[in-house]
DNA sequence: TTACTGTTGATATAAATTTAGCAAATTTAA
DNA sequence: TTAAATTTGCTAAATTTATATCAACAGTAA
């Protein structure tokens, strides 16, 4: 395996693509080989990028022949560390908290929320999909007492930074955040930004070009 | 400006954070003029980015000075599309679907949804932030009467593929994918596929990482 | 005025990422 | 056995994207 510093984060992007595609394959479409060629095929990526993603972790296929489907889901699996649960504390029991919590496929990418915090009197004690609503208070000692490392924002945009602060100082380790804005952690603390605006907004600006063009055409 | 097809997709996808952050100063924070040193700082991007992000589309700044925040903010506002409103239709009103209309800040972005739509009568007359949810058998005279040209897509996995061509039948032209799975569309259709795992997973990839690490060192 | 600091935008350079090409390995079929 | 057809994984090339450099310009203060 070549040094995990300098694979690019656009291979670590597809490999949960290629999971997916291959936990389909073995678990329902009862798959057993597959080609670079065809596991492209079925998410938009050619081959020789398969290829090459999969060259950066080992040797996992045989010439002439392909992958062995379930060894490789393995294999990938074991790359992202989704082999096991990751447990997580999910802070905002509003909308996005809601359906986060409620979404039952995570489970299959080792995420699970195993506890809902919130600040909100009206919201604490709340059940949502099994799971009693928190107050933020008892944070430090929920993490403590868990161990979990991993940490979702899903508060406003002014509640994010105050949050990402609690959570760290008590131990979170890594944090997918929903709200838009640029959170400042330490350099050892782990941050996603899910920022769904940009996704609809590069729909509205190749749409609106599109509107343009076919304006302009008249 | 240079040919709109040669600029990087990862300028597209700034275009909306540097938007999001013109407005705040221009709203809330009464900056009138910020230099791309500023901009960058507040978004953990280089200045140099920043100006050759801008650059692609033209001059807006000026020598010694810096940007004028309102008119940067119109400019990139024009450039994405996001000075009109673009109405969309969602189809799924469930977990995601109800966040997703009950979300307020995509109007900012010039994104709304204007209708909402199932296929299960118990959810169909329902109201969500004030949208009466309807029969996704009405798919064509809704679109066809109100001329929307988004389609979101937030129904389970199985379904996706199935209403992404009912909408591409009934005159979509640019489909937010939130299911997490590839859609076959024409060439012509634009599809933003937004998959919350990869960004959970890309999380979990350096957590395992790390705490192998951790346990090596021990 | 003149020197000094700061800033843009263009061009040049560097880095990252993707794509192509091909030898080696494997299977299939003649 | 041998030849043809597949398919991997390595290396090299091409492409894309990011970063650095710097002249031109603008403001400020001596
Ligand atoms: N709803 C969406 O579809 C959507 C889309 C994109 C982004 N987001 C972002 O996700 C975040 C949440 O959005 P939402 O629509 O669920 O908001 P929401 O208002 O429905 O829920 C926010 C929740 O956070 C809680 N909260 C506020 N301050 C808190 C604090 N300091 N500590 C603990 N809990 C606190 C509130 O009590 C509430 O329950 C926002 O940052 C939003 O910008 C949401
Ligand atoms: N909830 C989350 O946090 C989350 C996270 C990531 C991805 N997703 C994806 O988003 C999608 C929606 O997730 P959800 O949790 O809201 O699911 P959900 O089951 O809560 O809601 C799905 C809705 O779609 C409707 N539906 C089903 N088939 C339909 C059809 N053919 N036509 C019209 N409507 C139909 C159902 O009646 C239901 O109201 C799924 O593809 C899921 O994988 C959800």
């Amino acid at each position: 395996m070549k040094n995990r510093e300098n694979i690019p984060k656009a291979t670590i992007e597809r490999l949960p693509l290629y999971y997916r595609c291959l936990d389909k394959m073995d678990t329902f479409e009862d798959i057993d080989v597959v080609s670079s060629k065809d596991l492209g095929g079925k998410l938009d990526i050619p081959s020789t990028q398969v290829r090459k993603d999969l060259s950066y972790y080992g040797e996992f296929g045989r010439r002439g022949v392909g992958y062995n489907v379930n060894e490789l889901k393995k294999s990938v699996g074991k790359i992202l560390g989704v082999d096991r649960m990751w447990p997580a504390i999910l802070v905002g029991a509003g909308n996005l908290g809601h359906a986060l919590v409620n979404y039952k496929s995570f489970s299959m990418m080792g995420f699970e929320i195993a506890c809902v915090l919130d600040n909100d009197p009206a919201k604490i004690g709340n059940m949502i999909n099994g799971k009693k609503v928190q107050d933020i208070k008892n944070i430090d000692k929920i993490v403590a007492e868990t161990d979990i490392k991993l940490g979702v924002i899903a508060v406003p945009t002014d509640a994010a930074q105050v949050v990402a602060d609690e959570m760290i100082d008590s131990g979170i380790k890594a944090i997918w955040n929903f709200a838009p804005t640029r959170l400042r952690v330490p350099p050892e603390i782990e941050v996603k930004n899910e920022d769904l605006a940009v996704g609809i907004v590069s729909l509205i600006y190749h749409l609106s070009w599109q509107e343009e063009m076919e304006t302009k055409g008249e």
